[in-house]
DNA sequence: GCCGCTCCTTGACGGGCGTCAAGCCGAAGG
DNA sequence: CCTTCGGCTTGACGCCCGTCAAGGAGCGGC
Protein backbone atom coordinates (compact mmCIF):
# COMPACT_ATOMS: atom_id res chain seq x y z
CA UNK A 1 0.00 0.00 0.00
CA UNK A 2 1.26 3.47 -0.62
CA UNK A 3 4.46 4.55 -3.14
CA UNK A 4 7.16 5.77 -1.93
CA UNK A 5 9.14 8.80 -2.95
CA UNK A 6 11.60 7.52 -4.46
CA UNK A 7 9.71 4.97 -6.87
CA UNK A 8 7.14 7.88 -7.12
CA UNK A 9 10.27 9.98 -9.02
CA UNK A 10 10.38 6.46 -11.72
CA UNK A 11 6.87 6.59 -12.00
CA UNK A 12 6.92 9.56 -13.34
CA UNK A 13 9.07 8.95 -15.60
CA UNK A 14 6.65 6.34 -17.29
CA UNK A 15 5.34 7.54 -20.82
CA UNK A 16 2.00 6.73 -19.53
CA UNK A 17 2.52 9.30 -17.04
CA UNK A 18 4.93 11.60 -18.43
CA UNK A 19 3.97 15.31 -18.51
CA UNK A 20 1.32 14.50 -16.26
CA UNK A 21 0.98 17.69 -13.76
CA UNK A 22 2.33 17.00 -10.48
CA UNK A 23 -0.90 16.44 -8.15
CA UNK A 24 -2.70 14.72 -10.88
CA UNK A 25 -0.14 12.02 -10.62
CA UNK A 26 -0.45 11.99 -6.71
CA UNK A 27 -4.09 11.51 -6.93
CA UNK A 28 -3.06 8.78 -9.37
CA UNK A 29 -0.61 6.84 -7.54
CA UNK A 30 -2.72 7.19 -3.99
CA UNK A 31 -4.75 3.95 -5.02
CA UNK A 32 -1.96 2.42 -6.38
CA UNK A 33 0.92 -0.11 -4.92
CA UNK A 34 4.19 -1.16 -5.45
CA UNK A 35 4.84 -5.02 -5.16
CA UNK A 36 8.11 -6.58 -4.55
CA UNK A 37 7.59 -9.80 -6.66
CA UNK A 38 9.64 -12.89 -7.04
CA UNK A 39 10.62 -14.93 -10.22
CA UNK A 40 7.62 -17.12 -11.17
CA UNK A 41 5.31 -14.85 -9.43
CA UNK A 42 1.97 -15.06 -11.09
CA UNK A 43 0.31 -11.75 -11.09
CA UNK A 44 -2.73 -12.49 -13.07
CA UNK A 45 -4.60 -15.31 -15.17
CA UNK A 46 -6.21 -15.65 -17.77
CA UNK A 47 -9.75 -15.27 -17.67
CA UNK A 48 -9.50 -13.15 -14.24
CA UNK A 49 -11.23 -10.23 -13.74
CA UNK A 50 -9.39 -7.49 -14.61
CA UNK A 51 -8.37 -4.91 -11.24
CA UNK A 52 -5.01 -3.34 -12.08
CA UNK A 53 -3.04 -2.96 -14.94
CA UNK A 54 0.42 -2.67 -14.12
CA UNK A 55 4.22 -0.48 -14.25
CA UNK A 56 7.51 -2.42 -14.33
CA UNK A 57 9.84 -0.56 -11.85
CA UNK A 58 12.31 -3.40 -12.80
CA UNK A 59 12.64 -6.65 -13.59
CA UNK A 60 10.93 -8.86 -16.63
CA UNK A 61 7.41 -9.85 -17.18
CA UNK A 62 5.37 -12.24 -19.66
CA UNK A 63 2.48 -12.07 -21.17
CA UNK A 64 1.33 -15.57 -22.05
CA UNK A 65 -1.42 -17.98 -23.78
CA UNK A 66 -1.65 -21.03 -22.37
CA UNK A 67 -2.83 -23.47 -25.22
CA UNK A 68 -5.00 -26.48 -24.81
CA UNK A 69 -2.01 -29.04 -24.77
CA UNK A 70 0.02 -27.17 -21.89
CA UNK A 71 2.01 -25.42 -24.05
CA UNK A 72 2.49 -21.48 -23.35
CA UNK A 73 2.76 -18.60 -26.32
CA UNK A 74 4.57 -15.88 -25.00
CA UNK A 75 2.70 -12.64 -26.66
CA UNK A 76 4.65 -9.90 -25.05
CA UNK A 77 7.65 -9.57 -22.15
CA UNK A 78 7.71 -5.91 -20.83
CA UNK A 79 10.81 -4.48 -18.87
CA UNK A 80 11.89 -1.60 -16.54
CA UNK A 81 10.37 1.61 -17.40
CA UNK A 82 7.22 -0.27 -19.36
CA UNK A 83 3.13 -0.68 -18.50
CA UNK A 84 1.03 -3.31 -19.67
CA UNK A 85 -2.14 -4.33 -19.18
CA UNK A 86 -4.12 -0.90 -19.78
CA UNK A 87 -5.44 -2.52 -22.72
CA UNK A 88 -7.60 -4.68 -20.28
CA UNK A 89 -9.56 -1.61 -19.05
CA UNK A 90 -12.44 -1.90 -20.97
CA UNK A 91 -12.46 -6.20 -21.06
CA UNK A 92 -15.63 -7.14 -19.20
CA UNK A 93 -14.74 -11.38 -19.43
CA UNK A 94 -11.15 -10.52 -18.34
CA UNK A 95 -8.26 -10.54 -19.02
CA UNK A 96 -6.72 -12.31 -22.34
CA UNK A 97 -3.87 -13.33 -21.44
CA UNK A 98 -1.67 -15.11 -18.15
CA UNK A 99 1.07 -12.71 -16.14
CA UNK A 100 4.28 -13.69 -14.65
CA UNK A 101 7.58 -12.39 -13.70
CA UNK A 102 10.32 -14.38 -15.32
CA UNK A 103 12.74 -11.71 -13.73
CA UNK A 104 12.50 -10.82 -9.92
CA UNK A 105 11.13 -6.70 -9.82
CA UNK A 106 9.22 -4.12 -8.41
CA UNK A 107 5.59 -3.88 -10.06
CA UNK A 108 3.44 -0.78 -9.67
CA UNK A 109 -0.29 -1.85 -9.46
CA UNK A 110 -3.06 0.57 -10.74
CA UNK A 111 -6.24 -0.34 -9.41
CA UNK A 112 -8.63 0.20 -12.71
CA UNK A 113 -11.84 1.17 -10.72
CA UNK A 114 -9.50 4.18 -9.40
CA UNK A 115 -7.91 5.27 -12.75
CA UNK A 116 -11.89 5.67 -14.63
CA UNK A 117 -12.73 7.74 -12.37
CA UNK A 118 -9.33 9.93 -12.63
CA UNK A 119 -9.82 9.66 -16.49
CA UNK A 120 -13.07 11.45 -16.29
CA UNK A 121 -10.92 14.39 -14.38
CA UNK A 122 -8.85 14.61 -16.11
CA UNK A 123 -8.51 14.59 -19.96
CA UNK A 124 -5.10 14.71 -20.36
CA UNK A 125 -4.97 11.31 -19.16
CA UNK A 126 -6.83 10.15 -21.75
CA UNK A 127 -3.99 11.49 -24.16
CA UNK A 128 -1.82 9.88 -22.09
CA UNK A 129 -3.84 6.49 -22.07
CA UNK A 130 -3.98 6.40 -25.67
CA UNK A 131 -0.89 7.20 -26.44
CA UNK A 132 0.22 4.29 -24.39
CA UNK A 133 -2.22 2.00 -25.48
CA UNK A 134 -0.77 2.61 -29.09
CA UNK A 135 2.93 2.30 -28.17
CA UNK A 136 2.01 -1.77 -27.50
CA UNK A 137 -0.75 -1.49 -29.59
CA UNK A 138 2.30 -1.30 -32.42
CA UNK A 139 4.17 -3.49 -30.96
CA UNK A 140 1.88 -6.37 -31.38
CA UNK A 141 2.10 -5.24 -35.30
CA UNK A 142 5.33 -5.47 -35.66
CA UNK A 143 5.40 -8.86 -33.73
CA UNK A 144 3.04 -9.84 -36.57
CA UNK A 145 4.50 -8.83 -39.62
CA UNK A 146 8.32 -9.82 -38.22
CA UNK A 147 6.56 -13.12 -37.40
CA UNK A 148 5.69 -14.12 -40.25
CA UNK A 149 7.56 -12.73 -42.83
CA UNK A 150 10.84 -13.17 -41.44
CA UNK A 151 13.47 -16.51 -40.68
CA UNK A 152 14.49 -17.46 -37.49
CA UNK A 153 18.18 -15.93 -37.59
CA UNK A 154 16.51 -12.38 -39.01
CA UNK A 155 14.28 -12.55 -36.32
CA UNK A 156 16.73 -12.89 -33.79
CA UNK A 157 19.14 -10.11 -35.53
CA UNK A 158 16.08 -7.64 -35.15
CA UNK A 159 15.81 -8.57 -31.75
CA UNK A 160 19.43 -7.87 -31.04
CA UNK A 161 19.10 -4.53 -32.99
CA UNK A 162 15.51 -3.93 -30.58
CA UNK A 163 17.85 -4.07 -27.31
CA UNK A 164 20.90 -1.67 -28.89
CA UNK A 165 21.06 0.75 -26.61
CA UNK A 166 20.62 4.02 -29.50
CA UNK A 167 24.07 3.96 -30.75
CA UNK A 168 26.33 7.11 -30.59
CA UNK A 169 26.42 8.52 -34.40
CA UNK A 170 29.48 6.95 -35.60
CA UNK A 171 29.59 3.81 -33.40
CA UNK A 172 29.60 0.53 -35.72
CA UNK A 173 29.65 -2.22 -33.31
CA UNK A 174 27.44 -2.57 -30.57
CA UNK A 175 27.20 -4.82 -27.06
CA UNK A 176 23.45 -5.97 -25.81
CA UNK A 177 23.15 -8.10 -22.58
CA UNK A 178 20.26 -10.32 -23.12
CA UNK A 179 17.73 -9.78 -20.40
CA UNK A 180 16.26 -13.19 -19.88
CA UNK A 181 16.52 -16.54 -20.39
CA UNK A 182 17.39 -17.70 -23.92
CA UNK A 183 14.82 -20.28 -23.74
CA UNK A 184 12.51 -17.33 -23.20
CA UNK A 185 13.59 -15.19 -25.81
CA UNK A 186 13.01 -18.05 -28.01
CA UNK A 187 9.73 -18.37 -27.17
CA UNK A 188 8.82 -14.75 -27.89
CA UNK A 189 10.27 -14.44 -31.30
CA UNK A 190 7.97 -18.09 -31.84
CA UNK A 191 11.08 -20.87 -32.17
CA UNK A 192 11.94 -23.65 -30.07
CA UNK A 193 15.04 -23.14 -27.96
CA UNK A 194 17.33 -25.43 -30.13
CA UNK A 195 16.26 -23.14 -33.47
CA UNK A 196 17.30 -20.10 -31.33
CA UNK A 197 20.83 -21.68 -30.69
CA UNK A 198 21.24 -22.30 -34.38
CA UNK A 199 20.10 -18.58 -35.55
CA UNK A 200 22.69 -17.52 -33.26
CA UNK A 201 25.36 -19.72 -34.68
CA UNK A 202 24.03 -18.57 -38.49
CA UNK A 203 24.49 -15.12 -37.05
CA UNK A 204 27.99 -15.48 -36.34
CA UNK A 205 28.44 -15.08 -40.02
CA UNK A 206 27.16 -11.54 -40.06
CA UNK A 207 29.43 -10.51 -37.26
CA UNK A 208 27.78 -11.60 -33.69
CA UNK A 209 29.18 -13.50 -31.23
CA UNK A 210 27.55 -14.42 -28.13
CA UNK A 211 28.98 -15.01 -24.86
CA UNK A 212 27.27 -16.29 -22.17
CA UNK A 213 24.62 -13.96 -21.67
CA UNK A 214 26.53 -10.95 -23.92
CA UNK A 215 26.38 -10.52 -27.72
CA UNK A 216 28.81 -8.42 -29.51
CA UNK A 217 27.82 -7.02 -32.74
CA UNK A 218 30.24 -6.29 -35.20
CA UNK A 219 29.24 -4.67 -38.31
CA UNK A 220 25.82 -2.80 -36.93
CA UNK A 221 24.73 -1.87 -40.61
CA UNK A 222 25.29 -5.15 -41.87
CA UNK A 223 23.27 -7.07 -39.39
CA UNK A 224 20.84 -4.36 -40.18
CA UNK A 225 21.05 -5.63 -43.72
CA UNK A 226 20.17 -8.99 -43.08
CA UNK A 227 17.60 -8.23 -41.12
CA UNK A 228 15.83 -6.60 -44.22
CA UNK A 229 14.92 -9.67 -46.06
CA UNK A 230 18.64 -10.90 -46.66
CA UNK B 1 -19.96 15.69 -45.98
CA UNK B 2 -22.87 14.86 -43.28
CA UNK B 3 -24.66 11.56 -42.47
CA UNK B 4 -28.22 10.50 -43.58
CA UNK B 5 -30.80 9.18 -41.45
CA UNK B 6 -30.44 5.48 -42.68
CA UNK B 7 -26.94 5.53 -42.19
CA UNK B 8 -27.21 7.14 -38.79
CA UNK B 9 -29.45 4.05 -37.24
CA UNK B 10 -26.70 1.76 -38.62
CA UNK B 11 -23.85 3.54 -36.96
CA UNK B 12 -25.70 3.64 -33.79
CA UNK B 13 -25.32 -0.45 -33.79
CA UNK B 14 -21.35 0.01 -33.54
CA UNK B 15 -19.88 -1.37 -30.51
CA UNK B 16 -18.16 1.68 -30.15
CA UNK B 17 -21.35 3.71 -30.15
CA UNK B 18 -23.79 1.52 -28.66
CA UNK B 19 -25.59 2.61 -25.80
CA UNK B 20 -24.33 6.39 -26.36
CA UNK B 21 -27.00 9.06 -25.35
CA UNK B 22 -29.17 10.07 -28.72
CA UNK B 23 -27.89 13.31 -28.94
CA UNK B 24 -23.96 12.68 -28.01
CA UNK B 25 -24.12 10.44 -31.08
CA UNK B 26 -25.64 13.04 -33.23
CA UNK B 27 -22.59 15.45 -31.97
CA UNK B 28 -20.37 12.57 -32.79
CA UNK B 29 -21.12 12.47 -36.22
CA UNK B 30 -22.11 15.56 -37.36
CA UNK B 31 -18.05 16.40 -38.26
CA UNK B 32 -17.82 12.42 -39.74
CA UNK B 33 -18.74 11.57 -43.01
CA UNK B 34 -19.69 8.89 -45.18
CA UNK B 35 -17.67 7.67 -48.14
CA UNK B 36 -18.70 5.29 -51.14
CA UNK B 37 -15.48 3.37 -51.99
CA UNK B 38 -14.97 1.23 -54.88
CA UNK B 39 -12.55 -2.10 -54.67
CA UNK B 40 -8.79 -1.22 -53.95
CA UNK B 41 -10.12 2.25 -52.86
CA UNK B 42 -6.89 3.36 -50.74
CA UNK B 43 -7.77 4.43 -47.06
CA UNK B 44 -5.10 5.55 -45.74
CA UNK B 45 -1.19 5.04 -46.09
CA UNK B 46 1.45 3.83 -43.48
CA UNK B 47 3.38 6.85 -42.30
CA UNK B 48 0.60 8.85 -43.12
CA UNK B 49 -1.01 11.87 -40.35
CA UNK B 50 -3.98 10.27 -38.70
CA UNK B 51 -6.57 12.08 -39.38
CA UNK B 52 -9.74 9.63 -39.35
CA UNK B 53 -11.02 6.54 -37.82
CA UNK B 54 -12.99 4.28 -39.17
CA UNK B 55 -16.53 2.10 -39.23
CA UNK B 56 -17.16 -0.05 -41.68
CA UNK B 57 -21.15 0.42 -43.41
CA UNK B 58 -20.32 -2.11 -46.04
CA UNK B 59 -17.74 -4.24 -47.98
CA UNK B 60 -14.34 -4.94 -46.85
CA UNK B 61 -11.10 -3.53 -45.67
CA UNK B 62 -7.78 -5.13 -44.87
CA UNK B 63 -5.28 -3.38 -42.97
CA UNK B 64 -1.57 -4.49 -44.13
CA UNK B 65 2.03 -3.54 -43.85
CA UNK B 66 4.45 -3.48 -46.68
CA UNK B 67 7.66 -4.99 -46.85
CA UNK B 68 11.00 -3.61 -47.70
CA UNK B 69 10.68 -6.48 -50.92
CA UNK B 70 7.48 -5.26 -51.72
CA UNK B 71 4.99 -7.98 -50.52
CA UNK B 72 2.71 -7.34 -48.13
CA UNK B 73 1.35 -8.49 -44.71
CA UNK B 74 -2.15 -8.40 -43.83
CA UNK B 75 -2.63 -7.41 -40.13
CA UNK B 76 -6.36 -7.76 -40.24
CA UNK B 77 -9.62 -7.74 -42.21
CA UNK B 78 -12.85 -5.21 -41.34
CA UNK B 79 -16.59 -6.11 -42.00
CA UNK B 80 -19.83 -4.34 -41.54
CA UNK B 81 -20.19 -3.63 -38.14
CA UNK B 82 -16.29 -2.91 -36.97
CA UNK B 83 -14.29 0.43 -36.44
CA UNK B 84 -10.65 0.13 -37.33
CA UNK B 85 -7.94 2.25 -36.92
CA UNK B 86 -9.15 4.03 -33.43
CA UNK B 87 -5.96 3.01 -32.14
CA UNK B 88 -4.06 4.77 -34.19
CA UNK B 89 -5.53 8.30 -31.89
CA UNK B 90 -2.15 8.74 -30.19
CA UNK B 91 -0.08 7.66 -32.73
CA UNK B 92 2.43 11.31 -33.30
CA UNK B 93 3.77 8.85 -35.88
CA UNK B 94 0.91 8.22 -38.18
CA UNK B 95 -0.51 5.65 -39.39
CA UNK B 96 1.40 2.19 -38.52
CA UNK B 97 -0.36 0.12 -41.18
CA UNK B 98 -1.81 0.92 -44.74
CA UNK B 99 -5.60 0.17 -45.55
CA UNK B 100 -7.47 -0.36 -48.40
CA UNK B 101 -10.88 -1.76 -49.73
CA UNK B 102 -11.06 -5.16 -50.89
CA UNK B 103 -14.42 -5.25 -51.65
CA UNK B 104 -16.93 -2.10 -52.50
CA UNK B 105 -18.53 -0.39 -49.73
CA UNK B 106 -19.64 2.51 -47.64
CA UNK B 107 -16.73 3.84 -44.77
CA UNK B 108 -17.93 6.24 -41.96
CA UNK B 109 -14.80 8.29 -41.42
CA UNK B 110 -14.57 9.71 -38.16
CA UNK B 111 -11.92 13.26 -38.16
CA UNK B 112 -9.93 12.66 -34.86
CA UNK B 113 -9.52 15.75 -33.58
CA UNK B 114 -13.36 16.32 -33.48
CA UNK B 115 -13.14 12.89 -31.62
CA UNK B 116 -10.89 13.75 -28.81
CA UNK B 117 -12.91 17.12 -27.90
CA UNK B 118 -15.99 14.67 -27.75
CA UNK B 119 -13.73 12.82 -25.30
CA UNK B 120 -12.90 15.13 -23.10
CA UNK B 121 -16.93 16.18 -22.51
CA UNK B 122 -18.05 12.09 -22.73
CA UNK B 123 -16.88 10.19 -20.30
CA UNK B 124 -19.10 7.04 -21.42
CA UNK B 125 -17.32 7.83 -24.72
CA UNK B 126 -14.29 6.98 -23.36
CA UNK B 127 -15.31 4.13 -22.01
CA UNK B 128 -16.73 2.78 -25.26
CA UNK B 129 -13.76 3.30 -26.84
CA UNK B 130 -11.68 1.37 -24.28
CA UNK B 131 -13.93 -1.49 -24.95
CA UNK B 132 -13.48 -0.59 -29.35
CA UNK B 133 -9.66 -0.71 -28.23
CA UNK B 134 -10.14 -4.39 -26.35
CA UNK B 135 -12.20 -5.62 -28.72
CA UNK B 136 -9.43 -5.41 -31.64
CA UNK B 137 -6.71 -5.91 -28.93
CA UNK B 138 -7.87 -9.42 -28.88
CA UNK B 139 -8.08 -10.17 -32.16
CA UNK B 140 -4.13 -9.00 -32.55
CA UNK B 141 -3.38 -11.42 -29.72
CA UNK B 142 -5.36 -14.19 -30.96
CA UNK B 143 -3.89 -14.04 -34.31
CA UNK B 144 -0.75 -14.05 -32.63
CA UNK B 145 -1.44 -17.53 -30.55
CA UNK B 146 -2.85 -18.85 -33.50
CA UNK B 147 -0.57 -18.09 -36.24
CA UNK B 148 2.62 -20.17 -33.82
CA UNK B 149 1.03 -22.57 -32.65
CA UNK B 150 -1.41 -24.25 -35.42
CA UNK B 151 -0.79 -25.28 -38.62
CA UNK B 152 -2.13 -24.09 -41.92
CA UNK B 153 -5.02 -26.91 -41.92
CA UNK B 154 -6.09 -25.73 -38.42
CA UNK B 155 -6.18 -21.96 -38.99
CA UNK B 156 -8.18 -22.59 -41.78
CA UNK B 157 -10.97 -24.11 -39.77
CA UNK B 158 -10.54 -21.49 -36.95
CA UNK B 159 -11.05 -19.07 -40.20
CA UNK B 160 -14.17 -20.99 -41.13
CA UNK B 161 -15.49 -21.31 -38.02
CA UNK B 162 -14.95 -17.64 -36.46
CA UNK B 163 -17.14 -17.32 -39.64
CA UNK B 164 -20.13 -19.47 -39.09
CA UNK B 165 -23.43 -17.53 -37.77
CA UNK B 166 -24.28 -18.83 -34.28
CA UNK B 167 -25.33 -21.83 -34.99
CA UNK B 168 -28.80 -22.64 -33.76
CA UNK B 169 -28.89 -25.29 -30.70
CA UNK B 170 -29.29 -28.37 -32.00
CA UNK B 171 -27.58 -27.81 -34.88
CA UNK B 172 -24.70 -30.36 -36.05
CA UNK B 173 -23.53 -28.44 -39.35
CA UNK B 174 -23.03 -24.82 -40.67
CA UNK B 175 -22.49 -23.10 -43.98
CA UNK B 176 -20.46 -20.30 -44.34
CA UNK B 177 -19.61 -18.16 -46.94
CA UNK B 178 -15.97 -16.81 -48.06
CA UNK B 179 -16.23 -13.31 -47.70
CA UNK B 180 -13.19 -12.20 -49.84
CA UNK B 181 -10.69 -13.38 -52.24
CA UNK B 182 -9.10 -16.84 -51.10
CA UNK B 183 -5.34 -15.37 -51.62
CA UNK B 184 -6.33 -12.68 -49.18
CA UNK B 185 -7.85 -15.33 -46.49
CA UNK B 186 -4.57 -17.06 -47.26
CA UNK B 187 -2.33 -14.05 -46.64
CA UNK B 188 -4.80 -12.95 -43.82
CA UNK B 189 -3.71 -16.35 -42.48
CA UNK B 190 -0.09 -15.80 -42.86
CA UNK B 191 0.25 -18.43 -45.48
CA UNK B 192 0.59 -18.46 -49.21
CA UNK B 193 -2.77 -19.05 -51.92
CA UNK B 194 -1.02 -22.87 -52.74
CA UNK B 195 -1.01 -24.03 -49.13
CA UNK B 196 -4.36 -22.66 -48.63
CA UNK B 197 -5.59 -24.74 -51.22
CA UNK B 198 -4.08 -27.50 -49.77
CA UNK B 199 -5.16 -26.73 -46.37
CA UNK B 200 -8.78 -26.91 -47.88
CA UNK B 201 -8.22 -30.32 -49.28
CA UNK B 202 -7.07 -31.47 -46.29
CA UNK B 203 -10.33 -30.17 -44.67
CA UNK B 204 -12.27 -32.42 -46.73
CA UNK B 205 -11.14 -35.19 -44.26
CA UNK B 206 -12.76 -33.13 -41.61
CA UNK B 207 -15.90 -32.85 -43.04
CA UNK B 208 -15.74 -29.15 -44.86
CA UNK B 209 -16.47 -29.37 -48.77
CA UNK B 210 -16.06 -26.08 -50.60
CA UNK B 211 -17.40 -24.85 -54.00
CA UNK B 212 -16.81 -21.55 -55.27
CA UNK B 213 -17.03 -19.40 -52.12
CA UNK B 214 -19.34 -21.09 -50.52
CA UNK B 215 -17.70 -23.79 -47.47
CA UNK B 216 -20.07 -26.36 -46.01
CA UNK B 217 -18.80 -27.79 -42.69
CA UNK B 218 -20.60 -30.93 -42.27
CA UNK B 219 -19.88 -31.65 -38.53
CA UNK B 220 -19.12 -28.66 -36.20
CA UNK B 221 -18.25 -30.84 -33.77
CA UNK B 222 -15.45 -32.37 -35.15
CA UNK B 223 -14.08 -29.62 -36.70
CA UNK B 224 -13.88 -27.56 -33.44
CA UNK B 225 -11.89 -30.78 -32.34
CA UNK B 226 -9.73 -30.90 -35.29
CA UNK B 227 -8.94 -27.35 -34.48
CA UNK B 228 -7.81 -27.62 -31.02
CA UNK B 229 -4.38 -28.96 -31.42
CA UNK B 230 -5.56 -32.06 -33.51
C1' DG C 1 37.11 -32.38 -4.97
C1' DC C 2 32.68 -34.81 -6.98
C1' DC C 3 27.99 -35.02 -7.83
C1' DG C 4 23.60 -33.54 -9.52
C1' DC C 5 21.12 -30.21 -11.73
C1' DT C 6 19.64 -26.95 -15.30
C1' DC C 7 20.59 -24.50 -19.37
C1' DC C 8 22.43 -24.51 -23.64
C1' DT C 9 24.45 -26.53 -27.86
C1' DT C 10 24.98 -29.73 -31.71
C1' DG C 11 23.72 -33.61 -34.68
C1' DA C 12 20.44 -36.58 -37.43
C1' DC C 13 16.12 -36.96 -39.34
C1' DG C 14 11.41 -36.05 -40.97
C1' DG C 15 7.53 -33.20 -42.22
C1' DG C 16 5.27 -28.92 -43.39
C1' DC C 17 5.25 -25.18 -46.14
C1' DG C 18 7.25 -22.14 -49.84
C1' DT C 19 8.62 -22.10 -54.67
C1' DC C 20 8.27 -23.11 -59.45
C1' DA C 21 5.50 -24.80 -63.01
C1' DA C 22 1.66 -26.68 -65.40
C1' DG C 23 -3.18 -27.27 -66.00
C1' DC C 24 -8.19 -26.37 -64.86
C1' DC C 25 -12.31 -23.63 -64.63
C1' DG C 26 -15.53 -19.90 -64.83
C1' DA C 27 -16.31 -15.12 -66.42
C1' DA C 28 -16.08 -11.55 -69.79
C1' DG C 29 -15.95 -10.18 -74.35
C1' DG C 30 -15.58 -10.53 -79.36
C1' DC D 1 -19.30 -20.15 -80.29
C1' DC D 2 -14.50 -19.57 -79.25
C1' DT D 3 -10.77 -16.98 -76.98
C1' DT D 4 -8.60 -14.89 -73.36
C1' DC D 5 -7.60 -13.96 -68.84
C1' DG D 6 -7.36 -14.23 -63.84
C1' DG D 7 -8.23 -17.04 -59.92
C1' DC D 8 -7.75 -21.44 -58.23
C1' DT D 9 -5.86 -26.14 -57.94
C1' DT D 10 -2.46 -29.78 -58.21
C1' DG D 11 2.16 -31.82 -58.67
C1' DA D 12 7.32 -32.00 -57.86
C1' DC D 13 11.01 -30.56 -55.24
C1' DG D 14 13.89 -28.27 -51.67
C1' DC D 15 14.61 -25.91 -47.46
C1' DC D 16 13.57 -24.42 -42.96
C1' DC D 17 12.34 -25.68 -38.62
C1' DG D 18 10.44 -28.99 -35.10
C1' DT D 19 11.53 -33.34 -32.89
C1' DC D 20 14.36 -36.66 -30.63
C1' DA D 21 18.64 -37.60 -28.66
C1' DA D 22 23.23 -37.01 -27.01
C1' DG D 23 26.63 -34.37 -25.16
C1' DG D 24 28.99 -30.01 -22.98
C1' DA D 25 29.19 -25.94 -19.65
C1' DG D 26 28.22 -23.62 -15.57
C1' DC D 27 26.83 -23.91 -10.72
C1' DG D 28 25.24 -24.94 -6.09
C1' DG D 29 25.45 -28.62 -2.38
C1' DC D 30 27.75 -32.10 0.21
Amino acid sequence: MGVGGADLETIGQFPLFQGLAPDALHSLVRGAEVRDCAKRTVIFEQGEPVTHFFGVLSGWVKLFRLRPDGSEVIIEVFGPGESFAEGAIGMPEGYPVSGEMVEAGRLLAVPVADYVERLREEPELVVRTFASLAVNLKRLVSRIETGSSLNSSQRVGAFLLNFCPPPRPGATAADVRLPYDKKLIANRLGMKPETFSRALANLRKHGVTVRGGNAHIADLVHLRRHVLSE
